[in-house]
RNA sequence: ACCGAAAUGGCGGAACUGGUAGACGCGCUGGACUCAAAAUCCAGUGACCUUUAAAGUCGUGUGGGUUCGAGUCCCACUUUCGGUACCA
């Protein structure tokens, strides 16, 4: 054997020469082979951010490419692509500041993230790049807003269907014939429908459209002029000067998720995502069943609409509640309670959602003036607003029964209303008021009834009634797909002279985004896309949407486009749609628990309908990363304080916790990051306002005095708020993995970060541990070479002490690669050098299998090592090695022997040993004697090869 | 407020379906090498009691429970993290 003369093992000159070669020989590229078994493992595309990728990123990536490269040396064929999510508010932000376009800023970026990732050593096939904001990628994203919008869901079939079938039914049999998914149930007929104007029958066709346009709320900030992300507002103001925020109604575009519930619902049975995941989408999709009923108004000719999963309790009814945005508001205060209505909508108009979740203990609402009538006992019922209704859910509008639920009851409390008890729960050790046990009181026909006999029979009699129906009701709502900002996909559509909405032809795609010279803070509620005029009326009479799509637009079917990327004629072609069909592992945080995993899967779920794919759901598996965190810092800012008032965090508690919001500050300018003792010096405060133009002017206060920037002293700091949180952006708490693969090398890098814990759990930054993985690969590297730094293998056959600890390793490899339980695979590692140093085991055979079983974890060093040894190839491409069970193999067995569940003897016994001569054997023991001896011993307890109890 | 998750030495964590709590690593202590330091190697390291050892007592966020046996299962609570749209 050639002997091989090696130098220190340098990660910087052996890492850079294999990224550079792997790309060459194309080491990572996807096959094509579409005859091999197919595994598609898939991580959360990054949002290319100006502050960079950030050590959290790479847990999940790393973990990934471990498993990916596991199944590649499996014999599978691995799709592992990545791409950038690259449409977003930040970028748009930093072009208003800046004047950089968000084009421009966002390319940097990228070229930043790839190499940051390409450091990192992760096996992506560069060549399937996917990029939200590219044209050729978001022609796609518009082709599918098209069909969507082209598109109903039929409630007959249980599928998306054309417009145009619906269109056809209108014009035969009017609404009549409509079995279409809509918000409205509109009532029309054959003869109504062909007589309508274009306009008419385009507001018709809006209620059934998957894409649609209808009135939301935005976040409107009026000091700013603009509508803000709720991003951007923090403890109910914004986060940029701190101004207050409102909620304004405006035009929207919204799609009918809604439509697709039921299948949302059942289909996460087929997916092997975590319960925990699974009971969340269950939860956010809230399906419950109850009844519709409509209560007459008193003294005019309409109802009031409320929906109820306690029909059982109708008669515990004692007032009515309708949310402040309910469309019947208005006509149902009387001229006396007009001024209180209004002075309380002003009211609740400034609270933030959060606001009032979190403040349910304080009901707050007014009388409208009207009254209902009970519909069964022809009482009078007072009609109420309060904001614990929501518009969003139901009908707006529900039937109070402060007897059976709690909210009713605490506001039934604050104005004194009655409150009656319809369920007798004497029986009912236990229950709450809310539970649905118990017997029917004072309820007419329902009484002696169990409740869930009750529901039934009130639902009969509410039917029967003409009063109501029973109704299925989901909590999830559709979702606002509009945003008033200029980084987004363009809509694809545009308003002719009668303001109908119309698509623009397939053939014309893709919309591009107009480049805008400059970017400003949009105004008047509009994008500052509205700004490009020649772009906006392109043409006599037609005009341009100027809202642009969310970020969750692109994000909804990046992982189909990776399969086929470069594919000019469709959204990706049958047959790789066919070869590839799902993801078969996912990972990702759970901060997409919901959001980004509902959406993909109903796009997913429309494309099916449409007959383009042939999988129902998009991720077979899912795994959620836990997340990196880091220490945010931020300071207490006095809310609408002129000029600006920070004061230090000792005396936040002098204030009420309603007047402070917290201003993130970046990490970088905080003395003592991290600790009780954070606080800004005189020039974390300059940078801090030059980092914050907008609190120039503002003033910085201590216990001990009051300074603006401008006439601080050396001596002068500012404590600030210090908390383990989100390492992001948003914080400017960001850490780089950069320098610490520049100190420790890539391949020591990725095991520190699975040697971290388990991938799932959430853990803060820290680098203490991380010599410990470094000597671990020295260790490893020395393994391989003798004192004179030559390639020391032997070439013979290994001993039993070798083998067991081998196998021993690839055993426990196995199975945690399996569970994703890298931690302890890192650990496995480590065991398994310690104890074949200790043999001073320099065997070609083991050694050379343990380099194999490392690759997945350790790439570099283990390529080099590969090549050193004289491997053809690369490593990555062999076979993952396999345990032999017999090399595993001992003659005996440790027991611990314990006195009534307490251990107190270690005892090795031949593994030959019967269950009978242990039990009388045991007994003899010194060390047990001492414990039995004069008691009387009641039972031993012996499990075969795991311990031994004795009971007295 | 609601949904989901977590809590184990000085620190990160390990412990498969209830069966030897603290693997592995960091840190710390002592030793070897060195003029010295760094690096490396060897040994020790949950707390308490004890001069030491042996032996023992306590110990997995808090309080209860089930069990021969609980970090693991059940009930109630506390704190931290992630999400959120007060869901009738």
């Amino acid at each position: 054997m050639q002997k091989f003369i090696y130098m220190e093992y340098d990660h910087r000159v052996v890492e850079q020469k294999w990224k550079q070669k792997w790309q060459i020989d194309g080491v990572y590229k996807v096959s094509n082979d579409f005859s091999l078994p197919k595994y598609y493992i898939l991580d959360m595309f990054p949002y290319p951010s100006g502050s960079g990728l950030h050590v959290g990123h790479p847990l999940g990536y790393i973990a990934s490419d471990i498993m990916s490269r596991y199944k590649r040396m499996s014999g599978f064929n691995v799709l592992h692509p990545m791409g950038f999510d690259a449409f977003g508010l930040p970028a748009e932000q930093y072009a208003i500041q800046t004047g950089v376009h968000p084009a421009v800023s966002t390319a940097e970026n990228m070229e930043r993230y790839r190499d940051q990732l390409h450091n990192i050593g992760l096996n992506y096939d560069w060549d399937r790049e996917v990029i939200t904001c590219d044209p050729s990628y978001y022609k796609w994203t518009q082709w599918i807003f098209i069909q969507l919008f082209e598109h109903y869901y039929c409630l007959n079939s249980n599928q998306a269907k054309p417009i145009k079938d619906l269109i056809q039914v209108f014009s035969h049999s009017g609404s009549l014939g409509c079995a279409a998914f809509g918000q409205d149930e509109l009532n029309f007929t054959d003869e109504e429908w062909n007589q309508k104007g274009e306009k008419e029958r385009a507001d018709i066709l809006m209620n059934y459209r998957l894409a649609y346009r209808k009135i939301s709320f935005v976040n409107w900030c009026e000091a700013l002029g603009t509508v803000l992300a709720n991003d951007e507002i923090k403890d109910g103001v914004s986060e940029r000067g701190g101004h207050p925020v409102e909620k304004k109604p405006m035009m929207q575009w919204a799609l009918r998720i809604s439509a697709y519930s039921e299948r949302l619902l059942q289909d996460l049975n087929t997916v092997e995502w975590s319960e925990s995941l699974k009971t969340m989408q269950r939860n956010w999709i809230g399906k419950s069943t109850g009844a519709q009923v409509f209560f007459p108004l008193q003294g005019r000719s309409d109802t009031l609409e409320v929906f109820t999963t306690r029909p059982d309790t109708i008669f515990g009814v004692s007032f009515l509640v309708v949310a402040p945005e309910h469309p019947l508001l208005k006509s149902l205060c009387t001229a006396d309670r007009d001024q209180s209505v209004i002075n309380y909508l002003n009211q609740v108009n400034k609270k933030t959602d959060r606001d009032k979740q979190s403040d349910v203990k304080n009901m707050t609402g007014v009388f409208t003036g009207s009254y209902a009538t009970h519909p069964f006992t022809e009482q009078k019922i007072s009609i109420w607003v309060s904001d614990y209704v929501l518009i969003e859910y139901g009908t707006g509008a529900i039937m109070a029964v402060p007897g059976h639920d709690l909210r009713d009851q605490a506001f039934a409390n604050k104005f004194e209303l009655p409150i009656i008890q319809v369920v007798d729960q004497s029986n009912e050790t236990g229950a709450s008021p809310e539970e649905k046990r118990g017997i029917m009181i004072r309820s007419e026909f329902l009484n002696g009834l169990q409740v869930q006999e009750a529901i039934v029979k009130a639902i009969e009699q509410i039917v029967a009634k003409k009063i109501g129906k029973e109704k299925v009701q989901y909590r999830m709502r559709d979702a606002n797909f509009s945003r008033q900002r200029y980084w987004g996909e363009p809509f694809p559509v545009y308003y002719n002279s009668e303001g109908v909405c119309v698509a623009m032809d397939y053939s014309e795609l893709p919309l591009e985004l107009p480049r805008l010279e400059k970017i400003e803070v949009s105004k008047n509620g509009k994008s500052p896309l509205a700004e490009a005029q020649d772009w906006v009326h392109f043409a006599e009479g037609k005009t341009r949407e100027t809202d642009t799509m969310p970020g969750y637009a692109g994000s909804s079917w990046y992982f189909l486009r990776y399969m086929d990327p470069k594919n000019t004629e469709e959204f990706a072609s049958s047959s790789s749609l066919d070869y590839w069909q799902d993801v078969d592992l996912y990972i990702g945080g759970t901060e997409h628990a919901v959001g980004h995993l509902m959406y993909s899967r109903f796009w997913h779920k429309f494309l099916y309908d449409l007959g383009y794919i042939k999988t129902v759901e998009p991720f077979k598996r899912l795994v959620n990363q836990g997340m990196i965190q880091g220490m945010i810092e931020s300071l207490a800012l006095i809310k609408d304080s002129k000029p600006p008032k920070f004061i230090s965090h000792e005396l936040v508690s002098q204030y009420d916790e309603e007047l402070i919001a917290y201003i993130p500050v970046h990490k970088d300018f905080v003395k003592n990051y991290g600790t009780p003792e954070a606080h800004l010096d005189q020039p974390g405060i300059e940078e801090f306002i030059k980092w914050r133009p907008d609190f120039k002017e503002a003033l910085f206060v201590n216990s001990l005095e009051s300074k603006t920037a401008h006439d601080l002293n050396s001596e002068f700091k500012i404590r600030t708020k210090t908390e383990v949180g989100k390492m992001s952006k948003r914080y400017h708490n960001v850490v780089n993995p950069d320098d610490v693969i520049a100190e420790y090398g890539a391949d020591c890098f990725r095991m520190y970060e699975m040697f971290l814990g388990p991938l799932e759990d959430s853990k803060p930054w820290d680098t203490k541990g991380i010599s410990g993985v470094s000597g671990f690969l020295k260790k490893y590297h020395q393994l391989f070479f003798n004192d004179n730094k030559e390639l020391a293998l032997i070439g013979e056959a290994p001993t039993p002490e070798m083998l067991k600890v081998l196998h021993t390793c690839i055993k426990k490899l196995r199975a945690d690669l399996d569970a994703m339980s890298y931690n302890t695979s890192v650990s496995a590692f480590m065991i398994c050098v310690n104890e074949l140093r200790k043999l001073n085991c320099k065997n070609r055979e083991v050694l050379l299998t343990l380099n194999k079983l490392l690759a997945p974890f350790a790439p570099f060093i283990t390529e080099e090592i590969y090549q050193i040894s004289g491997g053809l190839g690369s490593v990555h491409h062999q076979e993952y090695p396999i345990h032999n069970e017999s090399f595993l193999e001992s003659d005996s067995i440790n027991y611990p022997v314990s006195v009534n569940g307490k251990k107190r003897y270690e005892w090795t016994v031949p593994k030959a040993m019967t269950k009978e001569e242990l039990e009388s054997s045991v007994l003899q023991l010194d060390e047990i004697k001492k414990w039995t001896e004069n008691q009387n011993i009641k039972k031993i307890i012996l499990v075969p090869g795991r311990m031994i109890n004795i009971v007295i």
